[in-house]
RNA sequence: GCGCCUGUAGCUCAGUGGAUUAGAGCAACUGCCUUCUAAGCAGUGGGUCGGGGGUUCGAGUCCCUCCAGGCGCGCCA
């Protein structure tokens, strides 16, 4: 089993703690969780505790001397080299050379199940996201969407966790009779007729294409019925077809989901309906002004929701709870994540009075709210045009730029931070990608390790690894783990991106000033050592890239 | 008007429950390919962390306020 020094110095620490406080030489107070960080300055060692500092007030004593009482009493673990304390109250530790070049062979023995980890105890988590209306091709923003909670759910994979992927489909409800209606339209123009398309229908072109397919494989046979029926029969193709396009733009992303969950079939399985009387029974509802409305007001929301507007509609209140219900109740997830862009923002406070309503805890419902794309190109604002319908796609982006290294611009953004995408830069600049550099050197270990095919290094001794340049990849491979847990914890995976390209940056240099594989026949222990060395490399940089849904080339 | 998010190098962005001397990529400039991939390496220049107050031994990080930008505030989803 792979020890983490983070976790490990961290109980060290309470436990010297907990030490100095039964000798005496620190009074008694309630032990916080110490907080163990990674000093930005390498002479101040690998980890370092500010507990001395932080512990001050508590123990009204000087912080040199609380660190002292701590730093002493810090049992001494092989992986550790040296405690330091130094001013004001720093408990600097220092990795021990040895036992870092020994973990080359324990990234080896778990292969690419490094960095796993058991946070999760196989608890059930749902990540919900693009979930993109079907009305049309899917555009950057769900792009961002993808990367966001596509890396989540690696990561929280990884992490233990029992996660499950969904997009659900709003293949109900008016966006969707629009978009049928257009379809219809488009489709009598491509067969001569004059009709035109609604007034909020979808001016894009891909619908005048779509018109112009149906109207070549299926002929005018839909013309030849009443238009409601033919409206019906068209549902299901149009849809299939919008569906077909989004599934390959996602394919495209290297974005797979385990369910793609039908809106429509909480109706049909009568699930809204159910809903509704449970929330009926418990007081919820309320009819006012001809419409039905969830009381939302009385869960924490600032006001209510419509759920059957006054014209018999339901509004999408009405599945969005029941479809929630479904997730939690019926299919029990412990958690359910939804990726929402931040026009969305708004329907927190409603999905989680609606939670409570049905007897959720809320905070089992987590939104992760992610701000918006702008696109641009040449520094000049890329505007979406809803009156021609002219936008650019996500799939015009990935075709130009590349889904590697789209995904990992998308991803390298904090959720929180508006993003900006300039597809000439980004163009211009995709050869000098970061996600190239970091592949680059997952595609130079491969070819390292070709190039010494015929050399078993499997005995290779690590206790050779001892060059600063060769520690210094180590040391950058056995943060993978605690990376991984930290985008678990605070649900954020733009810390895979930018953590890849530091193991990249450690290895390229080590690349430089070590030869792997020298002919001198006295270098061979030394060869296999780095040998080792490369391949476990070759592993956190294939782990992570994986984690991202990023290629791992074997050459470039 | 109210709510959420943001403001860090020329550009795009990191900066982990406050902590030791503010980072990366791109762009600019200077060197480096007769041995494992130069999509690489080594180095240089470049920042009043939006402004102002406050808390703290210590603030890019917390609080207040102002300025600027994005997104919401429907019987649309």
């Amino acid at each position: 089993m792979l020890v983490r020094p983070l976790t490990e110095i961290q109980e060290l620490v309470r436990e010297a703690i907990l030490a100095a406080q039964g000798d005496g030489d620190l009074p008694a107070f309630d032990v916080p969780e110490p907080v163990v960080e990674r000093p930005q300055h390498e002479e101040h060692g690998d980890y370092a505790t500010t507990v001395a500092l932080q512990l001050a007030g508590v123990a009204r004593m000087p912080p040199m001397r609380i660190a002292e009482a701590v730093a002493s009493r810090v049992t001494r673990a092989d992986f550790i080299a040296q405690v330091e304390v130094v001013r004001p109250g720093f408990v600097n530790f220092t990795l021990d050379e040895g036992w870092l070049s020994r973990q080359v062979d324990e990234i080896l023995a778990l292969g690419d199940r490094y960095a796993n980890l058991e946070l999760g105890q196989g608890e059930k988590v749902q990540v919900e996201y693009v979930s993109a209306n079907p009305t049309g091709p899917l555009h950057v923003g769900a792009g961002r969407n993808a990367a966001i909670g596509d890396g989540l759910a690696n990561v929280l994979e990884a992490a233990g966790y029992d996660v499950q992927r969904e997009f659900y489909i709003n293949d109900a409800g008016t966006q969707m009779r629009v978009f049928m209606n257009t379809l219809y339209a488009r489709y009598a123009q491509a067969l001569g007729r004059d009709e035109p398309i609604p007034d909020e229908g979808y001016p894009g072109a891909y619908m005048v294409e779509l018109g112009d397919l149906l109207a070549s494989q299926e002929g005018t046979r839909f013309l030849d019925m009443p238009r409601e029926e033919a409206l019906d029969a068209l549902y299901d193709i149009g849809l299939e077809a919008m569906l077909a396009t989004i599934r390959d733009d996602l394919r495209l992303m290297g974005v797979n989901y385990d369910r793609w969950f039908s809106e429509t079939s909480l109706y049909e399985d009568g699930l809204v309906d159910q809903v509704r009387a449970l929330l009926e029974e418990k007081g919820y509802i309320a009819h006012r002004d001809g419409a039905v409305w969830f009381v939302s007001s009385e869960l924490g929301d600032e006001k209510d929701n419509v759920l059957v507007r006054s014209d018999g509609e339901p509004g999408y209140m009405a599945s969005d709870i029941a479809y929630h219900y479904d997730k939690f109740i019926l299919r029990g997830f412990d958690k359910v994540i939804n990726v929402w862009g931040a026009d969305h923002q708004g329907h927190i406070p409603r999905m989680k009075a609606a939670m409570r309503a049905i007897d959720v805890d809320p905070d089992r419902l987590v939104i992760i709210v992610y701000q918006l794309v702008t696109l641009r190109r040449g520094g000049e604002i890329v505007r979406l045009s809803k009156r021609t319908g002219d936008i650019i796609t996500l799939r015009d982006v990935l075709e130009e730029i590349g889904p590697d290294a789209l995904r990992f611009l998308l991803m390298a953004r904090a959720a929180d931070s508006q993003m900006d995408l300039d597809l000439d830069l980004a163009k211009e600049q995709s050869s000098e990608n970061p996600v190239y550099y970091v592949q680059y050197a997952h595609a130079r270990i491969a070819s390292i390790l070709r190039y010494a095919e015929h050399i078993d290094y499997g005995d290779g001794d690590v206790s050779l690894l001892q060059h600063p340049a060769e520690l210094a990849l180590i040391r950058l491979m056995l943060r993978l783990p605690e990376v991984v847990e930290k985008s678990v914890t605070s649900l954020s995976p733009h810390y895979l991106p930018h953590y890849a390209l530091e193991l990249a940056g450690t290895f390229h240099p080590f690349y430089k000033q070590c030869r792997v594989v020298s002919s001198l026949p006295e270098d061979m222990p030394l060869n296999k050592a780095r040998l080792k060395l490369v391949a476990a490399a070759k592993i956190a940089l294939a782990r992570v890239l994986d984690l991202m849904g990023v290629a791992t080339p074997e050459s470039m």
